[in-house]
DNA sequence: GGAAGCGTTGGTGCC
DNA sequence: TGGCACCAACGCTTC
């Protein structure tokens, strides 16, 4: 029987490499490929601008793939539990295809509509190819368990075998048996919307530094595999978060979109790395592609993975509630209507009806801070490091407040938002989950002195700033008064004043962290005792007894000894 | 079951 | 200028 097939597309905005849509093709007489507006997307208020228009141009790039082999894209807007009842009837299906998505609202959505699909008998097709791997099969492999370390994820990765190999992408002969019943007013009826279309304002939007799509995804993709030492030599550590041409490869949006499939990205670094040394995850390309794998895998074994409460590996830390530093962690100005475009709309109310006069004490006074979200909101991307270090300061380094505030402004204005990978990360930089060094925090002066010395990236985003010596230029609020005449930027006229002394409240958060982990580790009775809570013996200055070397510097002598051995042989 | 090993990418101060 | 200990003793994983 030769099926009616409805593909279903999601994410997953692609050609290459997309199982279920083969399978819709060689199983079907009839293919309509359809994408739904979702309305809860439009209403949640959690996509931005930026993302919206990465998401329209990546529908255009697909039904122009489409129109090229024969076919087109449909695009239905509504629910797709009142969607697909009607097109099941209309178009007469008898099979539906996707790709698996595991995050929590996509999971519901896609149980309702396979139930309406048996309802009406239709038969249901997904696979996996938004992942390298199976979720499940990762956390079945793991003892029913997701692994909370990398190592782990390699160990039971490195059991599993390769990730499945890449298919081909259809071609006009796949078109040739199976056709799409076009109508004549397909663009009236089913065309790609505009951002307007969708009622969404586009005043003041910035141009299109990264647009959308498979097309670009692959093109992309191959200018940066053709550099076969840079993708040998890829260290991510290494890479700069502040150079003014991103120095890694800003595939994140594709992947998030599955406008690039990640076995093909995989893959295609697999064939340069072939006969040549190259590095080794975690730092490495792969080893980002692995680290997209653990938090996925994190995130669909562990149920409220993107909030604090209910969710079984967060750390439960009592974070401040604190508006005013909230607002100055989020606003880079409030200069002009124009700043106000692509954010939170529940913050630009808040901000409108709010009685408090001192705005300037809302604004974030650190330059390189002001740089990164002026980047965010115009180009939806920054430098992975650039992340960690303003999470870091929102939450366990200064601010004190909780991740989840600092996942929804990322949500909104990431190109590349990404469930799992976002609410995984701001686990990590909070030290709430997987990471747990919390005295190790980020200085906001220090890091940007130490990735870009002569503050090129402060004098491109923040030329208000330009004129202040490099010496000065990440905290000008010490610059002498002569100086910053001279700069033409007062500080507590032209330019905020700190609200915040980073190395006081470090210290004390540092503190706030100790005794939070003591408090939970005390209420929760004995998660895993700690062997240095009770294990070892402490030392004094009254003790003439030498202290043990500690384990760092223990692990450190068996390095050397090791290499002094090998360097004899 | 308990001890030991070790963790993607910090900052500071000392030598 | 670069290497290292230390910060303060966490918590997952392995043996």
């Amino acid at each position: 029987m030769k099926h009616h097939s409805v593909h279903w597309f999601r994410k997953g905005l692609r050609l290459h490499d997309n199982p279920s849509l083969i399978a819709a093709l060689k199983s079907s007489r009839k293919i309509w490929p359809i994408f739904i507006l979702d309305p809860h997307f439009v209403k949640s208020g959690t996509v931005g601008i930026n993302r919206w228009r990465f998401l329209l141009e990546s529908l255009m790039d697909l039904d122009r793939s489409f129109q090229e082999l024969g076919s087109r894209l449909f695009v239905i807007r509504g629910s797709p539990a009142e969607v697909f009842p009607k097109i099941f009837k209309d178009w007469e299906i008898s099979q539906l295809t996707f790709e698996i998505d595991t995050e929590p609202y996509a999971r519901q959505r896609d149980s309702e509509v396979i139930k309406l699909a048996e309802e009406h008998e239709v038969k249901v097709v997904q696979t996996v190819s938004h992942t390298l791997f199976d979720s499940e099969k990762i956390i079945k492999a793991n003892g029913g368990k997701p692994p909370l370390t990398y190592q782990r994820m390699q160990t039971v990765l490195s059991k599993m075998g390769p990730p499945s190999e890449p298919m081909a992408a259809p071609t006009k002969e796949n078109f040739t048996e199976c056709k799409t019943p076009e109508e004549s007013d397909h663009s009236s009826k089913y065309g790609v919307p505009t951002l307007e279309d969708l009622g969404l304002s586009t005043e003041g939007i910035s141009p299109v530094i990264f647009p959308g799509g498979e097309t670009e995804a692959l093109n992309r993709m191959e200018r940066y595999l053709a550099r076969d030492k840079w993708v040998c030599n890829f260290e991510k550590p290494k890479t700069s978060p502040n150079s003014l041409k991103a120095s890694t490869t800003v595939l994140s949006p594709y992947l998030k979109f599955g406008c690039l499939s990640v076995r093909s990205f995989y893959y295609g670094i697999q064939a340069v790395y072939s006969g040549k040394t190259h590095s080794k995850p975690p730092v490495s390309l792969h080893g980002q592609l692995l680290w997209r794998e653990f938090f996925y895998t994190a995130a669909a074994g562990t149920p409220n993975f993107h909030q604090m409460k209910g969710n079984p590996v967060s750390l439960q830390i009592p974070w401040d509630e604190n508006r005013a530093f909230l607002d100055a962690w989020t606003w880079f100005t409030l200069q002009s209507v124009y700043e106000l475009v692509a954010f939170p709309v529940a913050l630009i109310d808040d901000l409108l009806l709010s009685t408090d006069t001192s705005i300037a004490g809302r604004q974030n006074w650190l330059p390189i801070h002001r740089c990164y979200y002026d980047a965010i909101r115009k180009e939806g991307w920054i430098h992975h490091l650039a992340r960690h270090a303003v999470a870091c300061f929102l939450t366990r380094g200064d601010l004190w407040i909780s991740w989840e505030e600092g996942e929804r402004v990322f949500e909104e204005l990431l190109l590349d938002a990404d469930y799992s990978l976002n609410a995984g990360n701001w686990m990590w930089l909070s030290a709430s989950a997987f990471f747990h060094q919390y005295f190790r925090v980020y200085s906001p002066i220090v890091f940007g002195k130490k990735t870009d010395p002569n503050g090129d990236y402060i004098k491109k985003y923040l030329p208000i700033l330009k004129k202040f010596p490099p010496k000065y230029i990440y905290e000008p609020w010490v610059a002498p008064r002569s100086m910053q005449e001279q700069a033409g930027c007062i500080i507590g006229e032209d330019y905020p004043k700190p609200i915040v002394d980073h190395a006081t409240i470090s210290k004390k958060n540092i503190s706030r962290m100790k005794e939070a982990r003591a408090n939970q580790l005390g209420t929760e009775g004995k998660k895993s005792a700690s062997t240095a809570k009770d294990g070892k013996r402490k030392f004094d200055d009254a003790s003439d007894e030498k202290p043990p070397p500690s384990t760092k510097s223990k692990r450190d002598s068996k390095k050397q000894k090791k290499l002094t051995q090998f360097m004899k042989k």
